[in-house]
DNA sequence: CTCAGTGTTCAGTG
DNA sequence: TCACTGAACACTGA
């Protein structure tokens, strides 16, 4: 469930189980699509035998920092996450007589790394359109290297987001969901925050007042500051949170003040939105 | 069986 | 060349 939230949710569990350990074990699915043809082989000659020094994450994208270059950066796609033997992402799966146990490692693991405490941790994909690759220095180069400003960390001054947005033509919508544009920002953020902000998402991004683009800057750094503060934990949003009442395309959909959410495709996206606050 | 889906890329268009 | 759009990608689960 990937936005810069639970990303970062996965960096700070990934940062408890590695960082400070050597990996004694890898597993590396084959898989072309997730791992872009670089041969396994390659992959677990990277990571045997490594310490963790760090977990990094740009925006959707996250890395292992090693004692030794190149290191993986991995985005988790749709479906993506980490999981942990006893993480609340592990995966319960019935098994023969009724119960449910959990299975480790999980179904669709594309890596999995043993450490020397006797730690472990898996990268799992069902959809496959995440990816797993090595970079020298993550930062420099792409995929990161071509992020925009980071919604939790780098958030522009408000003089610098007025800029970015000027001339812009397309609905600020899609510019939200551009990764170039702001880093880490999905789906449902990109709804709440033109919620909070009482913008319409067609509205075309170069023609927001000054006060309407304040509002949105304002509204990326508190939904995506709260929800990383409860660790994505979505039970603990606000309940004034639009995200409660956004899933579902039912024509009945209200927000807790009772007021009609529509469904529409903006951006090629489903976009839930309130036309009686958004203008 | 069909379709939507928390994301990104790329070909095509203007 | 640039900004933008929409289809494609791959697969699960409703």
């Amino acid at each position: 469930m990937p936005e810069l939230p639970e990303v970062e949710a996965g960096r700070r569990s990934a940062e408890r189980v590695a960082v400070g350990r050597a990996i004694t074990r890898v597993h590396v699915a084959d898989d072309p699509i997730v791992f872009e043809r670089v041969p396994a082989a390659r992959i677990r000659r990277a990571l045997l035998g490594r310490r963790v020094q760090a977990i990094g994450r740009r925006g959707k994208h996250l890395w292992l920092e090693l004692d030794r270059r190149p290191w993986p950066v991995i985005h988790f796609g749709m479906t993506g996450g980490f999981h942990t033997p006893e993480g609340s992402e592990v995966r319960l799966i019935s098994s023969g007589k009724g119960r449910r146990a959990p299975l480790w490692p999980p179904r669709f693991t594309k890596l999995h790394l043993v450490f020397d405490d006797g730690g472990e941790l898996a990268v799992a994909d069902a959809r496959r359109l995440g990816r797993i690759r090595l970079r020298h220095d993550p930062a420099l180069e792409p995929p990161v290297s071509a992020l925009g400003f980071d919604a939790l960390l780098d958030v522009p001054t408000p003089a610098k987001f007025r800029a970015l947005m000027t001339g812009r033509s397309a609905p600020v919508k899609a510019l939200l969901l551009d990764q170039s544009f702001a880093a880490g920002v999905g789906n449902w953020i990109a709804d709440e925050v033109l919620y909070q902000a009482g913008i319409d998402p067609r509205r075309r991004a170069g023609t927001l007042s000054e006060l309407e683009i304040r509002r949105l800057r304002a509204k990326i750094k508190a939904v995506v500051a709260t929800a990383v503060r409860v660790g994505s934990n979505s039970d603990r949003y606000p309940r004034t949170w639009l995200f409660h009442h956004r899933w579902g395309k039912n024509a009945a959909a209200m927000t807790g003040r009772g007021e009609k959410i529509r469904h529409d495709t903006i951006a090629g996206r489903t976009t839930a939105w309130v036309p009686k606050v958004q203008r």
